[in-house]
DNA sequence: CTCCATCATCGAATTTTTCGATAGTAAATA
DNA sequence: TATTTACTATCGAAAAATTCGATGATGGAG
């Protein structure tokens, strides 16, 4: 019992004559005569007395009838509510970095809230291998990453930038304002550094690996504003992206080291996947990190 | 976008595969894919995300799993009413000569209201030429005639019998008791007759015209039931089917005449439209007919 | 009595659906 | 690591279904 042929009975019980449902279905009307004994014979029951070239409908068929309108009526709801402007509303899942979700939570994420207030967002935090890995499984709608600067065909890159990254260090440490500074002079201090999963970090030990050099931490932890305030109050460093550091650079507490010899390419990438559908909900999201978590 | 498809969507929404809907449903892999993107492509929209051989709904994709699951629930619905047993109800219509509609009721209808109390039954009078025509026309389910034994190709007839039919006259009339009376006889006598329609009264003028004979009647009405009274209380002679003046022959207020020369066959038929779609409801009431109109 | 309207039917043309094979990819397994 | 398995996309061919146009039968209208 196909949708097609129920609208073409439905026609041809209010028009009470196949020749003009066929008329008006632009069919021929052996067509329609063969679509209405495929009804009956599918259903196994007659659906119009046929007397003289005229057809009654039958008590079967008249039931039909009620039953073909609910289908009909069921079906042009269906595509209305499609073709109605999206609602912006449903569940966004983001996948960043700590210091990226910690600092979106503090600046612009109330901004969307009220753009979007039916749309709920949920911030998981992951390193990059877990968030590239969660788009592949398509258990995140849309990622932030801090690391190399990534590139496949599946991923769609929505926005991206390098990131200005550098050795801090309280400013009561010994090597602040010291001038061309090496890593060699560093690498045996106490570091703090985020957990190595987090792609800078990565890209950290790998650069000095070439160097023959290695960096064991004292601390590993992925929340950067606790290693910022560590920093502050110890005379440990780390490596740090300046988006993290940044208030504390301005309020003197902290200080770049000026180490000449590393020069790391961190990129902040807003990927998804390829295949993912965009919703209006999450291209608005998409939209709104664009603009809000990105220098301009 | 066809039932079919979204039989097909159900199933591969419910099991999360294209694979297992389509070992499911019998279908190959690939006519699976094509279905469901045949309904994307008519719905212009996307079902279900596809990252790595993997497939989500989308909520586009979960709307239509909503509706489709609604279409499925008022689809089944209507097969199973459909194969539950019908119900004896609906409405039947029934034409036939007065005196039969008045020995029916008189008799055995209440027994069918009885057994068939939700069955309507209309039951109108008619001449046999309308009551054919009413039957080509679909506007009586069954019909009743008294007339020359009609056949044709077009109509069933459910059930037949001869009529026995007798000149009748009140029994203080002058004719009664006498023996191989002839037609001639009483030709000029007055008479009482049915309205021309009725098809016994047709053929009985037929009849006589094949004598050079005619019969003026003093009065023509359709209602046998005042012939007969009529009848009881003058000197006037009918012609009349045996059922219609049984009861007035047996209290012996009338008697038959003994007309020798005048031999007529008058036949009593249920006769429907071959094309009629037979409800259960209607079958039971032919059969009704047939069991306690007709003689055994 | 002829013309028109109606539905049924048939075979041919067309369209749609389905299949089977293949490819590409990821995950599981050895 | 290599292999096997599992999954979806795609393509062309085969099969099936739909549609059409012509024809026929029949009743009604003019």
């Amino acid at each position: 019992m196909e949708l097609r042929n129920l609208i073409t009975f439905i026609h041809v019980a209010e028009l009470g004559s196949f020749t003009k449902a066929a008329e008006q279905l632009g069919y021929s009307q052996s067509t329609v005569s063969f679509q209405i004994k495929q009804l009956e014979t599918e259903l196994d029951c007659l659906l119009f007395e046929r007397i003289n070239h005229t057809i009654t409908l039958t008590e079967r068929g008249r039931d039909l009838v009620s039953y073909a309108h609910q289908v009909r009526v069921l079906t042009d709801e269906f595509k209305e509510n499609l073709t109605v402007e999206e609602e912006l509303s449903g569940h966004i899942h983001l996948v960043a970095p700590d210091s990226v979700c910690e600092s979106m939570m503090n600046t612009h994420y109330m901004d969307f809230h009220k753009k979007c207030p039916s749309v709920s967002i949920c911030a998981t935090t992951g390193d990059s291998l877990l968030m590239l890995d969660m788009l592949d499984h398509n258990e995140a709608d849309v990622i932030i990453t801090l690391d190399r600067r990534i590139y496949n065909k599946d991923y769609i890159i929505a926005k991206e930038e390098m990131l200005p990254m550098h050795f801090v260090a309280s400013s009561q440490c010994k090597f602040a304002g010291k001038k061309n500074l090496s890593v060699r002079d560093i690498v045996n201090e106490p570091f703090i550094l985020t957990e190595y999963g987090q792609g800078y970090r990565r890209v950290l030990d790998r650069e000095l690996a070439k160097m023959s050099l290695e960096i064991t931490p004292v601390l590993e932890i992925g929340r950067t504003d606790i290693i910022t305030s560590l920093l502050a109050e110890s005379n440990m460093i780390s490596y740090l992206p300046d988006f993290v550091t940044k208030d504390l650079i301005t309020s003197g507490a902290l200080c770049y080291l000026d180490v000449c010899d590393v020069k790391i390419d961190i990129w902040k990438q807003l990927i998804y996947h390829k295949n993912k559908w965009l919703s209006k909900s999450l291209k608005t999201f998409i939209d709104h990190v664009k603009k809000n978590e990105f220098s301009h």
